[in-house]
DNA sequence: CCTGGCACTCCATGGTCCACAGTGCTAATT
DNA sequence: AATTAGCACTGTGGACCATGGAGTGCCAGG
């Protein structure tokens, strides 16, 4: 169905029209490019395309433009990721350069690669697996509850209030915050489950109940912040763009974190660029914007991911190739900590 | 020059816009308002007003719209806080009531004032100063870097990472955690400078260079930390509005933490409602949006700020109303705890 | 299979016109 | 002196229309 020739033209389609935002007719197309055919031929061509889905016209008599499937099949065979250029590559070690605090870092990576793609970028805080616990701090608020605060080694800070206990002492949380970090310091994040499996037997039976509270939250609270924390930046990028939803829902969209986590897990193969163009998306309000995410991480243990959210109708290789290269920078800087 | 009459001509005008966007004339102000007079006196009326600069016209033959001069007298002088309506207030409760974690609180009220308000919130993270010190954890990370989370009693965390320091060893750094929680365990932040004073000559010489940069960091930290944090919500409620700006400068004004900040800083009157309007405001692409702005805090003794910013022609009683009520509220949460 | 030619379609642009809302002014009224 | 009715005047926005142009689909010839 598809010879190269079409092919060609469904590229050369998706490169114009996201260049100028104007259906993209036949002349025009014919000049731009070397097709090697007059516009007589790239008209039935485009007939072809039409007819398979991957083009449509606005109205009669106007030039096509691709459609979500279009812009599959140009991601998927006929793109190839575009490296930065030198002066990017300079942004990016500029800007992340010597950042050692781990809020820092996903602040600025987030501003960064909103101004590279000049869309809304999102980033997700690093899984806490890989850590191990430096320290766990409880702290007895009055009213029988606890905060409880679990320091890791690579500097994240996990904070839980544990409420609805009985009267506690503070003695009884002094011996139980000893224990508990005699238990789990030092311990990986995915082994402490593991490691205070018998810490109930070994405390006195008239603080049991508050040992199991603690060790509940405790718990939960590690297979929750996973995912917990994510951060966004470039909203403004928006204004610039004219959707077919209207904006404010993806403005809507865009402020539900669950929106954003599940976002960014749709990604498939980790440790590669995944693309969700327009009605892919399963959120409504996203239906007129394409995702581009990407897993960072140290060696080839995934992290979290990072991604970018535009219009369908955006670069799609300037944009991977941009999502690609933060994701490893911010992979090594981590790596390096 | 304004009697009793232009006043109220002034405030029907202010109601009118706000409610229908659109110039109001003479006769509709009539229509709908018990003025008790003509539509000619309105006019005439109208014609001082706008002498003395408290309204416009956008071309002859238009109605009028207030300017922000207009708004200033109208929120000084002719309107009052709008009470919450009691689904409002109910609202408040079931949306704050019986939370507990700091991060959970700020988080439910920003969203809570942008849906109450349907403009954008902005929150500030209660100030540490009242709070006192809980723990002080050290982390050595490598690297001649350490990590130093202090936890206060009112849960909040604050990490910082201390590095340039000469090679460390395991056990100065438990010296230091140790020498460092007995000096500043349990002390109000603001004593904090004082605690630790004479800690350096207590150190043996050949670790006083890790103790100095530890030290400065901290009381550093404590400084900064007063208005770092700012959680914003609603900011696809600007979508609604057309500004005369273009809304993508407001948009990035609001993503400029700086900005937030100041902008929340310019309130004047502390524990009192706070409006700034229009062209009053100091960021170029506000100059088409009014902030409203409140404390809060416990007791008497404010923590930190709360507001709203919308464009010119909002609800101001309703807002205000909102801004205080949840200013308040929060406050009760706070000290609840 | 490609291409030039041609008739056709639809949109965007710009011009004209008109109704309307609202004004400012004047003269009359209270 | 303040208010009001009446009236002429004026931008704006919408409706309507004509026009040019971009782009198409199709056909017939290479």
């Amino acid at each position: 169905m598809l010879n190269e020739r079409k092919l060609a033209v469904l590229r050369a389609v998706v490169e114009d029209f996201v260049n100028t935002n104007e259906p993209v007719g036949s002349r025009a197309l014919a000049d731009r490019h070397p097709l090697g055919v007059s516009p007589a031929t790239i008209r039935n061509d485009m007939v072809a395309l039409e007819e398979d889905g991957y083009i449509a016209q606005p109205h009669t008599s106007a030039g096509r433009v691709p459609t979500d499937k279009g812009y599959r099949l140009f991601v998927d065979r006929l793109s190839s990721v575009k490296p930065l250029s030198a002066a990017e590559r300079r942004a990016i070690e500029s800007f992340l350069g010597n950042t050692v605090d781990l809020d820092e870092i996903v602040a600025r990576t987030v501003r960064l690669l909103a101004q590279l793609t000049r869309q809304v970028a999102i980033v997700q805080y690093p899984s806490l697996t890989r850590s191990s616990v430096q320290h766990v701090e409880l702290i007895p608020l009055g009213n029988q509850r606890i905060m409880m605060v679990v320091i890791t080694d690579t500097g994240r800070v996990e904070q839980r209030v544990i409420d609805g206990l009985e009267a506690v002492s503070e003695r009884a949380v002094n011996d139980l915050r000893a224990m508990l970090n005699r238990a789990i310091a030092g311990c990986y994040l995915g082994d402490v489950p593991d490691a205070v499996d018998d810490l109930p037997a070994q405390v006195p039976p008239e603080h049991r109940g508050i040992a199991v509270s603690v060790l509940s939250v405790l718990l939960e609270s590690l297979v929750e912040s996973h995912e917990e924390k994510i951060v966004l930046a470039g909203t403004a990028n928006l204004a610039a763009v004219d959707f077919a939803a209207s904006f404010r829902d993806v403005l809507e969209a865009l402020e539900e974190n669950m929106v954003l986590i599940r976002l960014l897990g749709e990604a498939k193969d980790p440790s590669m660029l995944t693309v969700s163009i327009g009605e892919e998306n399963f959120h409504e309000g996203l239906r007129s914007t394409s995702v581009v995410s990407a897993d960072y991480g140290v060696g080839n243990q995934s992290l979290a991911k990072i991604g970018v959210v535009g219009p369908t109708r955006m670069d799609y290789p300037g944009t991977m190739g941009a999502v690609r290269a933060v994701a490893r920078y911010v992979g090594q800087i981590l790596a390096g900590q």
